[in-house]
DNA sequence: TCGAGGTATTCGAAGATGCGCATTAGTGCC
DNA sequence: GGCACTAATGCGCATCTTCGAATACCTCGA
């Protein structure tokens, strides 16, 4: 099969641009904040720029950029139009790394925290 | 305890800053073919710019960005310094994400070959 | 101490990104 | 058609990335 030859021989320099394209994409708290809020359900765009306290169009730069990626489907509904994830998998894959940088700031929160206490132990000595 | 109001309140914007960030910082695919091989094992620069046929000091540059974002740590032997994964749970979730995206070029691969299939069954028509 | 090997940093140019602002485009209603 | 509402696009500007080239830094052995 043609697929195979595909996927196994220049696939990983292909793969490797395609996540990097998909990564830059989604590096962008706003963004972030964007597919955070869509991971609840779909919305349309001038709720989101209320919800998130931005201006539409810049709202809607972002939306482009994340359509354009193929993160986000739109559907036009009247004069709305409603933006949800296309696969939830991505953001999986999001939410895991969430959670990895949770527990880091976590144990640097406890980190500094000891060395602060140790400081002041230091100080008193 | 600190830690909780910390990571509770401010902590939306805070986290989803710092994701950006580091999805920022991986968002490159040399970065990506550098982790790629680091995970493998621990590899020198020297090697590094080898392998993947990058100028020492292009090398240096990302590894020194990758550094600078905790995701890489740098160990002296000798003159030579030695890097290494961080912490291999950031990894996880860019080799989930990666399956994500290697599943997705599947469907589009395909796609694109039934597409091919049923154009060319449509002209024999 | 000097030189060579290995690594890091700095600098400037070219390109990409993000934003505000103004404007345009699409839709429904009168 | 004209108007109000919603979303998308274009533009100018400031900022950030990335790379090659040059150079500085560190370590070891002679």
């Amino acid at each position: 099969m043609r697929i195979f030859e595909y996927l196994d021989a220049g696939a990983m320099d292909e793969i490797t641009t395609l996540q990097a394209e998909v990564l830059r994409t989604l590096a962008n708290p706003r963004r972030l904040e964007i597919l955070h809020r869509l991971l609840v359900g779909p919305c349309e765009v001038r709720r989101l720029a209320e919800d998130l306290g931005v201006s539409q169009p810049n709202i809607s730069q972002h939306l482009a950029v994340l359509r354009s990626a193929g993160i986000v489907d739109a559907e036009r509904d009247g004069r709305e139009v409603r933006y949800s994830l296309t696969d939830p998998d991505v953001m999986v894959a999001c939410g895991l790394m969430r959670q990895v940088l949770q527990r880091r700031l976590t144990r640097l929160g406890r980190l500094s925290l000891m060395e602060t206490a140790q400081a002041e132990w230091v100080e008193t000595q």
